[in-house]
DNA sequence: CCCCTCAATGAGCAATCAGTCACCGAGTTA
DNA sequence: TAACTCGGTGACTGATTGCTCATTGAGGGG
């Protein structure tokens, strides 16, 4: 990599670093191309220089973050099936970005359709893993015989509300810290 | 009340129940005031006239609903407290004006502080209902004993996560309906 | 019949932003 | 070192949209 292919790495890494920032700020709406620019020192033009518009710097942030989880929760259910390992881990992973996924919780119908698709499809993966723990939890007569569907929608239902409603249950810190322990055990009555 | 009255209410219930229809079919957001006048054939000005702004707009359509809703519940609830009944009822309530409330659940993220506020005081309320009909069922032993805000923002939750994500869960009529059996299956297999 | 009131009008204002493009100059190549 | 490449620049454009205000004319009072 020569000088210019260096900083032109520089200038994209400042660009998503940047944006992230801002978005979780302010939401992807309520940030400004000109904004994220302006912040990181650069002209205008260049952001779609790098970007072929605003909406393919968030795919970018967000598709890594959701990308991570997925490999992660992938990873342990792999190893086992346990249900509470499995709903305590995901609940960690969230908290780790859990500013990005309440601007995410909160914008999620503003977005356009592709955008939409695309985290809602990486969303249903994770459904899915906790749809096949359940299952299995049934299968060996550990839990309830549940409808595992409505189950799940019970749970994600709760963990969005959580999120998109951030400022009303806790003035600072984490929402999903604050709520984990609640949120495991009124999940395992549900399917206990 | 003389001529001139009469054509100054008519306009203005005219300007609601356009609006009413421009926002459940666009969203508040996406609904300009020019379309809604357009729509219902007036000037745009007049609008402005009977309205201080959008928002005065949404208020008015929102709170009737909410209004209506919350003194159905109060009566019910003051007859008797079964709790099955009242969520019945509730679904019932949310799904004759559903596409508003689904309008409602997705857009409350970007309202003003005031309207969320407003929105959220009467949604409050009607928990509250919830949790009084939750915890006087525990003092007489009919239901578990359980952490009974959980147990409600597990149901909120879901209701909104159904209303938010409508058209995943249903291609055409009411996710309510359909889902109806199955959330108050759930959330008795939760309190029960 | 005249004058005043006031609901209604709609062209236009002001502000906001995503995205463009002609140009620049540092870095690379031969 | 001359010629070329290409990342970066930022003034500008075009589209959108909530809201204003000078003006109009129908209705009502005296």
């Amino acid at each position: 990599m020569n000088k210019r292919q260096i900083q032109k790495k520089k200038t994209r890494e400042l660009i998503l670093q940047v944006a992230k920032k801002e978005f979780i700020k302010k939401g992807f709406l309520d940030t400004t191309t000109s904004e994220i620019s302006k912040k990181a020192e650069i002209a205008h033009g260049t952001l779609f220089l790098h970007f072929k518009n605003k909406e393919t710097l968030i795919i970018e942030i967000l598709d890594k973050e959701l990308e991570s989880i997925n490999t992660n929760i992938f990873k342990l259910i792999s190893k086992d099936y346990n249900l509470e390992r499995l709903l305590s881990q995901y609940l960690n992973l969230l908290q780790k970005e859990e500013d990005l996924f309440v601007v995410l919780a909160r914008e999620l119908p503003f977005y356009s359709d592709k955008l939409r698709r695309k985290i809602l499809f990486r969303d249903s993966i994770i459904r899915n893993h906790f749809h096949k723990a359940i299952e299995s939890g049934i299968k060996e007569k550990r839990y309830r015989d549940i409808d595992v569907t409505s189950a799940i929608i019970f749970l994600f239902g709760t963990i969005n509300y959580y999120l998109s409603l951030k400022p009303i249950f806790v003035k600072e810190g984490s929402v999903i810290k604050k709520f984990k322990s609640s949120i495991i055990k009124t999940f395992k009555k549900l399917i206990l």
